[in-house]
RNA sequence: GACCCCAUCGUCUAGAGGCCUAGGACGUCACCCUUUCACGGUGAAGACCCGGGUUCGAAUCCCGGUGGGGUCACCA
């Protein structure tokens, strides 16, 4: 295979979302597996819903997911423009040469005219269809009404018969009947192309090889490839990847179900799971794998692997995806991922000392297991990194309100404030001191837990006792033991 | 409505005519581990959309229905 070539053309309208990355992320796939180019082209053609900044927004989604282009905005490869708005000259030059050749011709027909006559073929149940009108018109005719400054737009003339055969990547050979399309617009009346237009015109000039893109392009595919037929140029290979669709499965779209990755990243999801998560959306490399990094992914990706039928996606497994990655992390790497978040919520300070650091991160990974994302982490982490304020309120009756609940709390202060401060310290002079009492170790574990932390779940009690060390745990037992019955 | 695509547990999927008594994962439910909660372990419930063919044999091939999705712009 010749250098592969593939391109990402998002337009500049709205948020980075998990539709957009994962299309991002199969065709990054693809380059990587064959070699070749990842190209990234804005399209922001139409510029009245063009959004500023867009380049550093999806700069900052593609450094968060952990991959990113090889050529665009600011990369150039020699392919450049990157922005398709400035290749308005090709365009123009293009369609000229359409016109030209006559393989276009301009049209004189209002939008008004336009939609009577659509809404007609609606009436009638006839499939709306541009009528032809200005396809008879001479050249003198055309010559004399351009001149005269009269708007127009730039249709493409279309076969009026036979068929055209996608053959996709993913989906073999479709055919479309050419009676079905019509005279499309090349160039509007302001002198900007069409999307179908600007989009071929682009992908030939930068020599893209390969076009994969969301499944709902695949209708357009013939447009195009009737285009590149009447510019005398060989189309790119077609690759169409099933939609996503939100739980209930409808489309996704801005309004419904499609999560920007910024809301991802603010829930406290890791890149490297949510990549897993939408590699193996619509993809898989055969087996039973379900984790997979970057790195294999681009060993491994093939377009015969990729599902035919839309995912519908599930938060909940990509939750679960989640909380595996964060448990393999080490204590610093913890550490690292979760520090934003705990100083959003005003749990360590934005310097912290070493100490503070230290018993954070003992915090953290007693709280690893028991949490799914790095909000959840936090949130977790907070019940130690904070003095209880609430008290679980079926563990404040069952624990300190039992009769004798204050002396048992009273007793283990005291017999704490001279113990070991390591698990098997704290669990020998806990066992003692229950032997001595009389009592189940239980009778001293749980009222502890929620003496210590508020909550009666959390890590074991020796773990949590040693992390929180001897002067907090003491502190609290000696507050809870104020407020339990004696 | 027309055109196009698709169709395996609730969800993501394995399955390329006999290996299927349809496998795995998430989720759900039990049990085990245990000082609680997680983690981990074990197990259970749970699907080939329907109907016709083809074939000795069909989840796999063909046709038809049904269902879901997409597209039908001077949006991208």
């Amino acid at each position: 295979m010749a250098m592969v070539r593939v391109r990402f053309a998002p337009s500049p309208t709205g948020q980075p979302h998990i539709g957009w990355a994962r299309t991002a992320l199969f065709n990054w796939l693809f380059a990587r597996r064959h070699g070749g180019t990842f190209v990234l082209r804005i399209e922001d053609t139409d510029q009245k819903r063009a959004v500023a900044g867009a380049r550093e927004v999806f700069d900052a989604a593609f450094q968060w997911l952990g991959f990113t282009y090889d050529e665009g905005p600011g990369r150039d490869g020699g392919y450049g423009p990157y922005l398709q708005s400035q290749r308005i000259e090709s365009h123009r030059r293009v369609a000229g040469e359409l016109l030209d050749q006559g393989r276009a011709y301009p049209c004189f027909c209002t939008p008004e005219e336009i939609e009577a006559r659509r809404a007609e073929d609606r009436r009638l149940g006839r499939p709306p269809r541009y009528p032809g009108t200005c396809r008879q018109l001479s050249q003198e005719e055309r010559r004399r009404r351009m001149a005269g400054g009269e708007p127009y737009v730039i249709r493409l003339l279309a076969p009026e018969e036979g068929s055209i055969v996608v053959h996709d990547l993913v989906r073999g050979d479709v055919s479309f009947d050419l009676a079905l399309l019509d005279d499309f617009v090349l160039m509007k009346a302001d002198g900007t192309p069409t999307y179908n237009f600007a989009s071929v015109v682009d992908d030939a000039e930068m020599a893209i090889t390969h076009v994969l893109r969301a499944d709902e392009h695949l209708a357009n595919t013939p447009k195009q490839l009737i285009l590149y037929q009447a510019m005398g140029r060989t189309a790119p290979a077609f690759a169409h990847v099933p939609m996503i669709l939100a739980p209930d499965r409808a489309k996704l779209s801005k309004r419904h179900g499609a999560t920007p990755l910024a809301e991802f990243m603010a829930q406290g999801y890791l890149p490297e799971a949510v990549v897993n998560y939408l590699m193996l959306l619509g993809w898989n490399p055969g087996g039973d794998r379900e984790f997979l990094t970057l790195t294999e992914g681009a060993q491994l990706f093939s377009l015969d692997r990729v599902q035919k039928n839309p995912a519908v996606y599930d938060t909940q497994k990509m939750t679960w995806i989640n909380a595996h990655y964060l448990r393999q992390l080490g204590e610093e790497e913890l550490w690292q991922r979760a520090q934003p978040f705990l100083t959003a919520r005003d749990l360590v300070p934005d310097q912290p000392s070493a100490d503070q650091a230290a018993y954070a991160k003992a915090v953290l990974s007693l709280m690893q297991s028991r949490a799914s994302t790095l909000v959840e982490l936090a949130e977790a982490a907070a019940v130690l990194l904070t003095e209880p304020e609430e008290f679980d309120a079926q563990g404040v009756h069952r624990h300190f309100e039992s009769p004798g609940a204050a002396g048992r709390l009273t007793a283990l202060a005291d017999r704490l404030q001279g113990a070991t401060f390591d698990a098997a310290g704290l669990e020998a002079a806990i066992t003692e001191l229950a032997g001595e009492m009389g009592v189940a170790r239980a009778e001293l574990i749980h009222p502890a837990r929620l003496a210590v932390s508020g909550r009666t779940v959390g890590p074991g009690l020796f773990e949590m006792l040693s992390v929180l060390g001897r002067e907090r745990t003491v502190a609290r037992l000696r507050q809870a033991a104020a407020r339990a019955s004696s």
